[in-house]
DNA sequence: GATCATTTGTCAACAGTGTTGACAAATTGC
DNA sequence: GCAATTTGTCAACACTGTTGACAAATGATC
């Protein structure tokens, strides 16, 4: 009963999703949404308590691009890598929203589903209970938060960001070798490639760490 | 010459680090920081063309608690151990400043300090600069991330956060075995013990990863 | 010594944010 | 028909960062 609904949750999701496609998580904002959806600001609140609940919603919507399905011949690692490489695929490119979602487990649907597919693969790579979720905690952890960090940048266009690395890069080479040695030593070495690939290589070194609890039982 | 200036960037700053220990990030405001000084809160861009640069130059600041000498006897892999987690430990207290100063490098005194520190120990250790610069991204990646992660969380009081904790691992073990058996097999493990103690096993595993570069060469 | 440029702080104002509380419209149950 | 309930609208509050005009206070120059 009541006045008939003309917004739903599942619709303002949608357009929320909308917006922040287009213009950006910096662009969902009550008013601009509210105009998007062609009714008050204020209106949301009838749906959603406040505006970090609708975020937190929206932040899960993206996790739909996430596939996480074993590919036939693919061993838990080669799985877990690709689902690891592909959440963050869409976190990065999500900047503030990622923060959010990162800031606490969402515990929505789509997250869970990633959760499931990742313990599902550590034990099929037989680790132990206990072991398979402190490797999970350690791949998330090192996932989402490396996109938390990286997402920034990510926005920015390809040169843009390939000058701020390498500018990065000499602010490290012109340090003093007295002070720093070691800094200037690594300098051309540091901010090589694209995040993504610095990404990779961590996430590689972390695989192989829990690959050698495998063996220790 | 000009008017004499009663403010400064440094007292500016010291102000800044005053208000977030007492107040939290929250509190570091034009107008509050303003009133705390006794000046009128625009007089602010006069020494800082933007908020964030303030902001980026508090969040260094914090990281002056970082004491990154290696101790007697401790080998690379168990110094580099103790300054991330105390890295995290200053992190994690101070929740979105964290996130600001990870959003990119400040590049700023203290943060070279502790790259510098790392990059050493790494050299100690007998590794290439190609090994130790992937091996600085992935702990620092970890590291940062994690703590803009688990940030949110550290601001309430401990009994608190176990509640929380034991809440979300309810909620995995509630889940339709059918749907989610990986899962439900592996909650009673899922968010145990201390957002701290889950980092340290994080870090433990990718310092396997790393020390085993060291015999590949 | 007066004048001038420059620095620095003050003030009012703008455009934006999330959120609340009173009010009106539109429905269902009695 | 009346009451209860839901839902959208509207005005308003308390904030936010930031800008541009203005005034005060200095050192340098004529």
């Amino acid at each position: 009963m009541g006045r008939p609904a003309t917004l739903s949750r599942s619709g303002i999701i949608a357009a929320a999703e909308v917006l922040v496609r287009d213009h950006g998580v910096a662009a969902l904002t009550a008013r601009r949404l509210g105009n998007a959806l062609g009714c008050d600001p204020t209106a949301l609140y009838r749906h959603f308590t406040t505006m970090s609940d609708l975020e937190r919603e929206v932040g899960d919507r993206f996790l739909r691009a996430v596939d996480v399905r074993a590919l036939d011949g693919d061993d838990w690692r080669t799985t877990i890598r690709r689902i690891c490489l592909k959440l963050r695929r869409v976190q990065v490119r999500q900047p503030r929203l990622a923060a959010l979602v990162s800031a606490a487990p969402t515990r929505l649907a789509n997250e869970m589903r990633i959760t499931e597919a990742l313990l599902r693969e550590l034990d099929r790579g037989g680790f132990s209970g206990d072991q398979a979720a402190t490797a999970y905690h350690a791949l998330i952890e090192l996932t989402v938060g490396s996109a938390a960090i990286d997402a920034p940048l990510a926005t920015q266009p390809a040169d843009t960001r390939r000058r701020t690395y390498s500018d990065w890069r000499r602010e490290y080479t012109e340090l003093s070798p007295a002070e720093s040695p070691a800094s200037v030593a690594v300098a051309p070495h540091l901010y090589l490639g694209s995040a993504d690939t610095r990404f990779e290589a961590a996430l590689d070194l972390l695989l192989d760490g829990i690959s050698a609890q495998q063996r220790i039982q």
